[in-house]
DNA sequence: CGAATCCTTGAGAAGTTTCAACATCCGTGG
DNA sequence: CCACGGATGTTGAAACTTCTCAAGGATTCG
């Protein structure tokens, strides 16, 4: 049995399709538990919730991005994680964690799906199969973490946004004949406050990237990663 | 029902005792599990497996440490995690996961228990809820992933190392009269990889905390942490 | 098209790394 | 139990990188 619905149209279903954690259930569980799902929109730079929320409910993106980050002591943002379509988070709030540790704020126009806490916890009961489709998705972010973390603890700079440039190739990239269409989430002060530097900084790196002939950018919002092979040896990724 | 093994007397159930991820089960139902369980012991710097190892099972720490990192262009270690008792790692191989991401080295003497991934995956079907134990550790996990940005990601390295500490001190800290005693599972340098910075800063930022009265080392390995609200103010996880 | 935002570039100040020498710690074997 | 040797940690000074502040340029969105 084939489902008719399309992006728009059928809003109830829509996040069950795009979502790997529920793509074990068969369509009849999955209007089961359409039915229980609570919608939202969010304009861009619009915060879902902030650090210290009490927020209980399990919050998957169905279109858009989202940043979850901290202030720094010193007033700057300092970015955890960006999130994109068929990302799940807030879960924290789900397991035994109390306070979201993160704001999270929509980097453009985005909607979500969202479950409530004792709603997640009945699916999980009834629908076992989720658990481990779950425990995948956190591996796989897991994963992705690691790879940040590694990018941030090279010790060169140049290193350093290499990999975070690869990490988005990875997710975000899209092969065309010259190499790979990177459509960045974050703009260039973003970058910055992932790794930690100064905007500045970032700029001239990218600049030095550029002259190198290991990326082109396209405008603010996209770069085009020519010589991938070139950031794999700086960053160590090419095992 | 009591069990009656203690440590070192009853290898086989030791590791069900310690590990957050058993504990929803019974009695019965641990005794049917550790029979599947293999163990081994491993000595200081001795490798449990290497990054891209194709291991098929889960490792739990019963004692001892571990750290799990990878080599750097630089020839430097990036350290990433660092197990320590009633810990797990390696599930990245049992869900989806294929390659190891990083070497696994104990960092003193230690034993460990693990399962192969197909025996494993029958004791999930048995038991959903430990599925459930495990999600709620990986989200632990995660959040000590997010802190350990939040500390790298700070910008200077003042807070940087202070952060760092204040995990330690969260995870490896006793409370005592003057403060909190910490037992460094990392040495000055492990410190350095840790945080991508050189083994010299560490030094020096240390002694200008000790200077500070912030900290007190007590050898090489043990540091009392004096004024942790100093440490928090300066990483911004005072919140 | 224009305003607002975001990005780039320059130059001096500040911080970190490197290299080198010395001190300390720890385990080994006598 | 002590002495030795390798490993680990500390300190100093010069070189390098990054940051900050400031100004000008580009991009995006209404």
């Amino acid at each position: 049995m084939k489902c008719n619905c399309y992006a728009g149209e059928c809003p109830h279903n829509l996040c069950m399709h795009k979502v790997p954690i529920f793509s074990s259930l068969s369509q009849e569980e999955m209007s089961h538990i359409s039915s229980i799902i609570n919608h939202n929109n969010y304009q861009k730079g619009e915060i879902l919730f902030s650090e210290e929320d009490s927020l209980r409910s399990l919050i998957i993106i169905n279109e858009g991005s989202v940043k979850g980050f901290k202030i720094t002591p010193e007033g700057r943002e300092q970015i955890l994680h960006v999130f994109s379509v068929g990302d799940f988070f807030g879960e924290r709030n789900l397991f035994g964690g109390q306070k979201s540790a993160y704001t999270a704020e929509a980097l453009e126009p985005t909607k979500t799906c969202s479950f409530t806490k004792d709603d997640f916890h009945k699916i999980l009961f009834a629908y076992p199969g989720i658990a481990i489709k779950i425990i995948e998705t956190l591996e796989e972010r897991i994963a992705r973490m690691e790879s940040t973390m590694q990018s941030m603890g090279v010790r060169s700079l140049d290193g350093r946004i290499g990999g975070l440039l690869l990490d988005f190739a990875d997710k975000y990239g899209e092969v065309v004949p010259e190499g790979i269409l990177i459509r960045l989430p974050l703009s260039r002060e973003g970058i910055a406050n992932f790794l930690g530097v100064a905007r500045e900084t970032v700029s001239r790196k990218l600049g030095q990237l550029e002259i190198d002939g290991v990326i082109r950018p396209v405008g603010n919002k996209n770069i085009l990663l020519l010589d991938g092979e070139a950031l794999k040896t700086m960053t160590g990724k090419d095992t």
